[in-house]
Order: C-alpha cells, then sequence, then structure tokens
RNA sequence: GCGCCUGUAGCUCAGCUGGAUAGAGCAACGGACUUCUAAUCCGUAGGCCGCAGGUUCGAAUCCUGCCAGGCGCGCCA
C-alpha cells in the first residue's frame, strides 16, 4: 500500500510540474507512514516538506499542487493538507482488502524479504567456556543471538549461527585442577581447596565420574596428567551439558567452532606471523604487542606474554581472520555489556587484515537483573551459587524465558521477575501473544465443524469486502506493516522490534475479538471473518517463530 | 580520570536514520462473562521526555556541556 501511495505522489508531482505548478521534477526521499491520529488519516507523506527547498516553495503550496494532479482511485476516499505540510490520505476499506490475500498466499514466507541481497552474515553468540553451566546472562546472550540469525535470515541475509568454544587456556585448566582437588577430597585426601578454582556442586559431580572411569589408581598418578584428564572430561561433559540446555531453550547452531583447533592447525601462529610481516607488532618488555593504537584503539595489546604464552586475544585475532576467509561478509559477535572493552582491539585486528570497519560488529547485550516477587535473587558467581538457564527454562519455561529475554532493547538492562514469568496472566506478555493463536485455533476449529464444506486451511481471502469494521480495518491495517516492521528489525538487529510488533498486533486482534464473532448467521460475512483470523494467526506464528517462541494451538 | 550503555507516566519500558496532539503494559479507580477460551476487553486518571545550551521551518530524537545510574579500563579470560 505504501509504495502505490509513494508512486501516486510521484505521479502527481510530475503532472503538477508539467502543468507548471512545481519547478523541479526531482523527487526526494519522502516517507509513507501512518499518522498517529486517525483524524490525521491513514496514510500520510512529508513529501512536501522535503521539497520545500528544492521547489522554493511553501510545504502547504507543494501539497496543495501534488493534490490537484493526483488521479482519484475508488479506494481513496479523501486527500487533505494538514499542519505543516502533510498530505493524508483517507482510505476506502477496499484499500486494505487485498492485504489479507496477501498474507493467506504468502503464508509462512509473509514478511520475509530480499532486504538482505543473501549477503553473508555470521552471528557468533553464548561462545561460553565449557567450565560451567550457562547462567541468566547466557540465556539473554542466546535468546538475542538466535533472534537476530532468524530476522536476518527471513529478511534474506544467509546466515549462519556459531558458538566458539574456548576450551583452551588457563580457565580450562583451572576447570582441570578444581575437579582433581575434588576428586582427592573424595578419595579421602583432604585438601585445601584453592580460591581461586570453580566451587560449585557440578565439579564434585564431574569428580565423581572422573574417579568411578578411571578406577581408584587414578589418585596416584602424576598430578600434571591427572590434571589433564580432568580438564579434557569435565570439558567435554559441560560442553554437552551446554548444548543440552541450548537445545531445550530453543537454540541449535550451524557450526561449533573449537579454540583449540586454531592452535592444532597453526592458525594462530599464522596470524602472528602477518601481523609482523606486516609491521603490526612490535617487542616490549619481552612481550610481543599490537599495534591497536594505529586503529583507534586507546592502548596497544598484548598478543604474546613475556612467558611464551599468547593471549585470549592473540587466538581472537585468528578466529576472526578464519571468519573473513570463510567468505562471510559481515561478521556479528553478540557479547554480555562487561566485555566491551574489547570492542576496539579487535576491530583494530579486522582492519589491519583490511576489512572495512562495518563489517564486523558487536552486539552488546546489557545484564540481567534477575528477580523473584520484585526482589533480587542473590547470586554469587565465585561461591558458585547461581541460578542456571536450566533451573530457569524448568521454572518458567522455554517460551516464557526467550519472550522475556527479547521483550527489551539489549542495549537497556532488563528485569527479568520469575514470577511474572510463570504468572498465567496478563502480567506475562507471552501469554497474551500466545493466547491470540491459540483463541484463534479454537474459532478456525469451530468454523470447521460447523460447516465441513468450508475448509478454512485453503480459505483465499473469499468475500473481503465484508470487512467494514474499524476494528477489522485497524486489524488488516497492522497486518500490513509486518514485513516493514521485519526489515527494520533485521537492519537495526534489534529483535525487540518483533516483540513489540506481536504485542501491538495480539491487542488488535483481542480488542477485534471482545466487540465481534467472527462465526455469524451471515455466510459470506463469517468467511471474510475466518479469511481475516487465519491471516493474524499466521503473521502471529510467523513473529514469534522469529523469536524462537511457539505458537500452541490451544492453552 | 577515560570509554561504552542508560535516564521518557508511581513502576517496567517502546518511540531515537528529525515531523503533527509523546505511547504500551503493570499498579490505581470504574465498567463488560447466557458469547468462537475473561490468560480477554472498554473507560478514567497519570508527563519541565535528567538539566542547560546549540543546529533546524520543526528536537524525546541530531550536536556540545553538565548531572545521575550500570558496566568496563590486566603480559586474565
Amino acid at each position: 500500500m505504501k509504495h502505490i501511495i509513494k508512486n501516486k505522489v510521484i505521479a502527481a508531482a510530475r503532472k503538477a510540474m508539467d502543468a507548471g505548478m512545481l519547478v523541479s521534477g526531482h523527487v526526494p526521499e519522502m516517507e509513507i507512514e501512518a499518522p498517529k491520529h486517525d483524524s490525521q488519516g491513514d496514510l500520510s507523506t512529508n513529501f512536501a516538506m522535503v521539497s520545500a527547498a528544492i521547489q522554493k516553495m511553501a510545504p502547504r503550496k507543494i501539497a496543495e499542487a501534488v493534490i490537484a494532479h493526483m488521479e482519484p482511485e475508488d479506494w481513496i476516499d479523501k486527500i487533505e493538507v494538514a499542519g505543516p505540510g502533510f498530505i493524508n490520505f483517507f482510505l476506502r476499506p477496499s484499500a486494505w482488502h487485498p492485504v489479507v490475500d496477501q498474507v493467506l498466499a504468502a503464508d509462512d514466507r509473509y514478511g520475509a524479504s530480499d532486504f538482505g541481497k543473501k549477503e553473508r552474515v555470521q552471528v557468533e553468540f553464548v561462545s561460553a567456556n565449557p567450565t560451567g553451566p550457562l547462567h541468566v546472562g547466557h540465556g539473554r546472550g542466546a535468546a538475542v543471538g538466535d533472534a537476530v540469525g532468524n530476522i536476518l535470515r527471513f529478511a534474506g541475509f544467509s546466515v549462519s549461527k556459531e558458538y566458539y568454544i574456548n576450551d583452551s587456556g588457563r580457565q580450562i585448566r583451572t576447570l582441570g585442577t578444581s575437579v582433581w582437588f575434588r576428586l582427592r577430597e573424595l578419595a579421602g585426601h583432604p585438601v585445601d581447596f584453592p580460591e581461586d578454582c570453580y566451587k560449585g556442586d557440578y565439579i564434585k559431580d564431574l569428580a565423581r565420574e572422573v574417579l568411578d572411569r578411571e578406577g581408584p589408581d587414578f589418585i596416584s598418578r602424576d598430578e600434571d596428567e591427572a590434571i589433564d584428564v580432568c580438564a579434557r572430561y569435565a570439558a567435554g561433559r559441560i560442553l554437552e551439558q551446554i548444548r543440552y540446555d541450548l537445545a531445550d531453550f530453543g537454540v541449535t547452531f550451524d557450526q561449533w567452532f573449537s579454540e583449540q583447533s586454531l592452535y592444532d592447525s597453526g592458525r594462530v601462529q599464522r596470524s602472528i606471523a602477518v601481523l609482523k610481516k606486516e609491521g603490526r607488532v612490535y617487542e616490549k618488555d619481552g612481550a610481543l604487542w599490537f599495534r591497536t593504537q594505529d586503529f583507534g584503539d586507546e592502548k596497544d595489546r598484548v598478543v604474546v606474554r613475556s612467558n611464551g604464552l599468547t593471549t585470549y586475544f592473540a587466538s581472537d585475532i585468528a578466529y576472526h581472520q578464519e571468519k573473513y576467509e570463510r567468505g562471510f561478509d559481515r561478521v556479528i559477535d553478540v557479547w554480555g555489556a562487561d566485555h566491551h572493552g574489547y570492542i576496539n582491539r579487535l576491530a583494530a585486528a579486522v582492519m589491519a587484515f583490511g576489512k572495512q570497519r562495518d563489517r564486523f560488529q558487536v552486539i552488546l547485550v546489557q545484564l540481567v537483573n534477575l528477580l523473584r516477587g520484585g526482589k533480587p535473587v542473590q547470586m554469587s558467581t565465585r561461591a558458585g551459587e547461581f541460578v542456571t538457564l536450566k533451573d530457569i527454562v524448568d521454572e518458567v519455561g522455554k517460551d516464557a524465558a526467550r519472550f522475556m529475554f527479547l521483550s527489551r532493547s539489549y542495549d537497556s538492562g532488563l528485569d527479568f521477575d520469575l514470577e511474572v514469568a510463570k504468572q498465567k496472566s496478563s502480567d506475562n506478555p507471552v501469554y497474551y501473544v500466545q493466547y491470540v493463536h491459540a483463541r484463534i485455533s479454537g474459532i478456525l476449529a469451530k468454523a470447521k465443524a460447523q460447516s465441513p464444506e468450508m475448509d478454512v486451511d485453503f480459505n483465499r481471502g473469499q468475500y473481503l469486502s465484508k470487512l467494514v469494521a474499524q476494528e477489522e480495518i485497524q486489524l488488516i491495517k497492522t497486518l500490513a506493516g509486518f514485513p516493514e516492521q521485519v526489515e527494520k528489525s533485521a537492519a537495526a538487529c534489534h529483535p525487540h522490534v518483533i516483540f513489540t510488533y506481536l504485542m501491538t498486533l495480539a491487542a488488535a486482534f483481542h480488542a477485534y475479538y471482545n466487540r465481534h464473532k467472527v462465526i455469524t448467521e451471515d455466510t459470506e460475512l463469517t468467511l471474510a471473518r475466518v479469511s481475516l483470523v487465519l491471516a493474524v494467526k499466521k503473521v502471529i506464528r510467523n513473529g514469534l517463530f522469529l523469536l524462537g517462541v511457539s505458537a500452541p494451538e490451544r492453552m
């Protein structure tokens, strides 16, 4: 509808110019949008205002000239000039009816587009160290990364979702040490458990498993070797659990990428060699420094420590170089907000490898405030006391958790109240939206039962001219807005745009539902309304799908 | 001190690539179930858009400064 209006405006402007009422034929970028108030019509354009400078005319004069040359249409009621020069279009219901048909025809592709032009995008998210279970913060990152991937894919990007496994380095070693100490405890050797080791109960479980597998003689193994065995076993098991928990949360990846593999393949050393060759690094105090300041970082960063070990940064450089070599046009990393200090140095690395800055993007997800009935839930990672993602999914369910995580912009901190997420009421947005889907399913089932000859699933927008109620037109207008919202959400990588849209659509439906019966005595009206609610059902489902939330037939 | 994020109704937040009279949910108050699911709806009330300048025909939106909160500033990951 918007581009039809836009074309009409352009055509009218040309005619106005031919008639000598406008001086320039130049058509600037204009907006066609739905005004906030009904008194301002159904659609509105700022064409006259943005043309004022070019035409050297008052906006309202331009608007009047354009309207005067507009071809009349039977679906346009009237066109007005308003405010500083807006051109407002008041449409008849027939203008909106084709939308229902479009939704039904496109079905699960309604809202999809080629906006991304198949650009290859990698979205890397979660990427938690396999040293312990995923916690709440990881949950938000997982929900965001997964939804961003879904949305970009739907908007025509070629998307790959990836998990980077930090299975190398000191933390894994610490994990091994933690298990080893607990294992010795189990075997009856009193130990002084180190302060910097992982303290959660899961470490004890892992120690028990290692002991069972390796047998009692394991205790007398060389400590260095034993820690290594513990580390490898524990990391493997924890990663397995992470995969499982993510799958339960509805998150799957196209690729799991091991940090260790970058070392094994010599990739890290090669990247460092390239930096050396290109003079990007220098030695100071026995360490090797990367001149990240040349690319806008606040200070240079160490890639090889004076003890000869590489830093985490070194493998990250190699990893990101490898991403581009795999052919991705754009790389998006989803990180917790506490890692923001890391962006500039990695961006420097990307630029050092000759990539444009905008091909690397970091989505910083702000922290989650976990509450229970309004009161903060106390957590201490050091003491190993924290609420895991699994705990949350077990308590409130996957759908409620995901919807809650995606309800706000990730730029803002998020209050996640377990009590609210569990409530089956209007306090809980997920049910508000899912309820629409379930309600419509109920209606369609009843319609089918009453008139078996009416095949609602193959309904193709019949008797749509019967749809004239204000709530019906409002509902169709909202349906018409979905593709644009998907595009907006994709362009900004903001999943909450879809959340907000779904809430709006749900509200429009509930308002309609409470005012009008779908199944009436009038067969034609009933068929028209069945088409309409079927279209609503499909759009709700498509939107929920993008957020990774299910659309239930019954509640 | 420096950097990133945030500041909008009592609370939680949308709106931020500039547009008309700033929106939603919760909480408060008053209504609607003989109905295709009341997990819903309708109404009322609630605002120096943190403060001060600037740019603009027009600023919650862009720029600058300040104030407040969160996070970060390692040869850790």
